[in-house]
RNA sequence: CGGGACGUAGCGCAGCCCGGUAGCGCACCUGAAUGGGGUUCAGGGGGUCGCGGGUUCAAAUCCCGCCGUCCCGACCA
């Protein structure tokens, strides 16, 4: 019966080791409608405590928060060609507004109902948001306008999986309006920047930041960045999108405003993008066999305190102290659990599998000689998976234990990351035999051509992540494409991805 | 849309081949003892066996049809 509390390792099988930790660390359930999730309270306060970090963020560089329509016209999406080819084949849309008694007993929409034009459900709100943008922007002086919104969006894809790709999500979208190009194309580095910063050290989920290849493209950019992290069986996640648009929507939205010279001139737009998808990235990034592992600055609960006794009288003197040590660290985030009808061994468990990143535990003997239990979610190879230490010594020591954690996870998820990685690969055979066996991401060099790219997707299922950013680049220049031989214009990171 | 598997209690499954009182584990409820790594004992509640039809004295079990779910592909800004 105890085989039946383990969970599936990690090594095995990972998408069942995934969708265990996801469900039974409460993060997340099934909902009746397919593809959709439930997000349980434990994954939402998570996902809120995502949320408050970067809309801080976005305040800090000057955008505001407002709010856009769930329903766009269609005939909306279809006034950028590139966008609504792009989201065509994955659109929920709204045809009728009334349901009326069928011939079987059951409902229909009511033909006398049907909308003139149908309504979609927004894959994503560039063309609501720009056909307001042509509204507010009327002269250089209303540049640059910087707009994010919290939102939900429906995708309608073919297989969904928790949090990594769901039919509805919620996320963020930035969208902006510059004067000029080049302030557009800061605006989207800069984006990406908050992106990648927050994920690495808030997450400690590191990335790869660079620029995506022509096929991997936003529908309607002129190009696009992201943040590609590794997961723990070497699969690629975009973990989030940064777009510059060029005047691509301005000018199928008329958005346009008056130069300081009194000339007309269509605006720069920049979107940028994440979402839920980052807490399934923060799950495959650090748990393992055990459960969730939560990073302790993003950790609902940061330490959580198990008192332990034997009798009532006991259990008394136990249950004040550890409200106690609750009380003596302020500004940590903390729980006592004081169910009285579990075992300690049973608890512990419980809050291993919900990622806590420490457990004080507290018991008579430990009253007795002023000392407490304390132990790390992780620990490294070879240290102590509880230490026994004097109590004050805890209380002062935990915000730098946390912090400590917080680093030393980024540092091992670098690590697994590095190791992973295969620089200057130049066989096409050697290419082959990484991305076909142990996966991870590879470093080539490219031609620039899609036939190259798309050959290597048909043949291996690797597609490029992105054309990485000059820090994350190999020393020296790539001498040929991997694929066809023929110079390269550029390196490029190959892998499998979610 | 192709290939494969599965549908029996909230969850995980056995039973089906060979038809005959619907079972097990976990979870849940009650009581007592327990409590420093998944406590123990005793008692209890919970089911149109995915749906429809057929064969039969009798169907979870055999036959036919349908529906649904999952996995592998295709798809995935």
């Amino acid at each position: 019966m105890a085989d039946e509390k383990k969970l599936t390792g990690r090594d095995e099988d990972y998408s069942a080791w995934y969708n265990e930790v996801v469900l039974r660390g409460e993060l997340a359930d099934y909902s009746p409608v397919r593809g959709c999730m439930v997000i349980r309270p434990y994954g939402y306060r998570l996902w809120e405590l995502m949320r408050d970090q970067l809309d801080r963020r976005f305040r800090e560089t000057g955008h505001q928060n407002a709010y856009f329509p769930l329903f766009i016209p269609q005939s909306f999406l279809s006034r950028e060609a590139e966008h609504v080819e792009g989201f065509a084949k994955e659109m929920a849309i709204v045809t009728h507004t009334r349901l009326k008694a069928g011939p079987d007993g059951g409902l229909v929409p009511d033909p006398e109902s049907r909308l003139e034009e149908p309504l979609v459900v927004r894959p994503t709100s560039e063309t609501i948001i720009y056909e307001m943008f042509a509204k507010w922007v009327q002269s250089y002086r209303d540049l640059p306008l910087l707009i994010n919104q919290w939102a939900n969006v429906v995708r309608w894809e073919m297989r969904t999986r928790l949090f990594l790709r769901t039919t509805e999500f919620l996320w963020q979208e930035g969208h902006t309006a510059h004067a000029t190009h080049q302030e557009a194309e800061e605006e989207s580095r800069r984006m990406l920047g908050v992106y990648r910063e927050f994920m690495e050290e808030w997450m400690g989920m590191p990335v790869v930041t660079g620029r995506k290849s022509p096929s991997e493209t936003f529908p309607g950019a002129d190009h696009t960045y992201a943040c590609e992290a590794m997961m723990q069986d070497n699969r690629a996640l975009q973990a989030g999108t940064s777009h510059h648009l060029g005047q691509n929507f301005s000018r199928q939205f008329n958005l346009k405003f008056a130069t300081e010279s009194g000339a007309e001139e269509y605006a720069y737009n920049t979107s940028w993008g994440t979402s839920t998808r980052m807490v399934g990235g923060l799950v495959m990034t650090h748990s393992d066999d055990a459960g969730l592992v939560i990073p302790p600055r993003l950790a609902p609960i940061q330490v959580v305190i198990v008192p332990i006794a034997r009798k009532d009288d006991e259990w008394q003197t136990v249950l004040e102290k550890a409200l106690s040590v609750a009380a003596a660290l302020p500004g940590v985030r903390t729980h006592v659990d004081d169910r009285r009808n579990l075992t300690p061994g049973a608890k512990f468990y419980e809050w291993e599998i919900r990622g806590v990143p420490f457990r004080i535990e507290v018991g008579p003997k430990d009253i007795e000689k002023q000392q407490l239990v304390l132990a790390r979610r992780v620990v490294a190879d070879g240290e102590a998976r509880k230490e026994f230490l004097p109590e004050a010594e805890v209380l002062n020591s935990l915000p730098a234990r946390l912090e400590d954690f917080q680093e030393w996870l980024l540092m091992r998820a670098r690590e697994r990351r590095e190791s992973n990685s295969y620089r200057g690969v130049t066989s096409y055979d050697e290419f082959r035999q990484i991305i076909e066996g142990p996966g991870g991401f590879v470093y080539t060099g490219w031609c620039g051509g899609s036939s190259c790219e798309e050959r290597v997707k048909e043949e291996t299922r690797a597609t490029i992540r992105v054309i990485p950013d000059e820090e994350f680049r190999s020393v020296e220049t790539p001498k040929g494409c991997v694929v066809c031989g023929q110079p390269a214009t550029a390196e490029v990171v190959w892998a499998r991805s979610y």
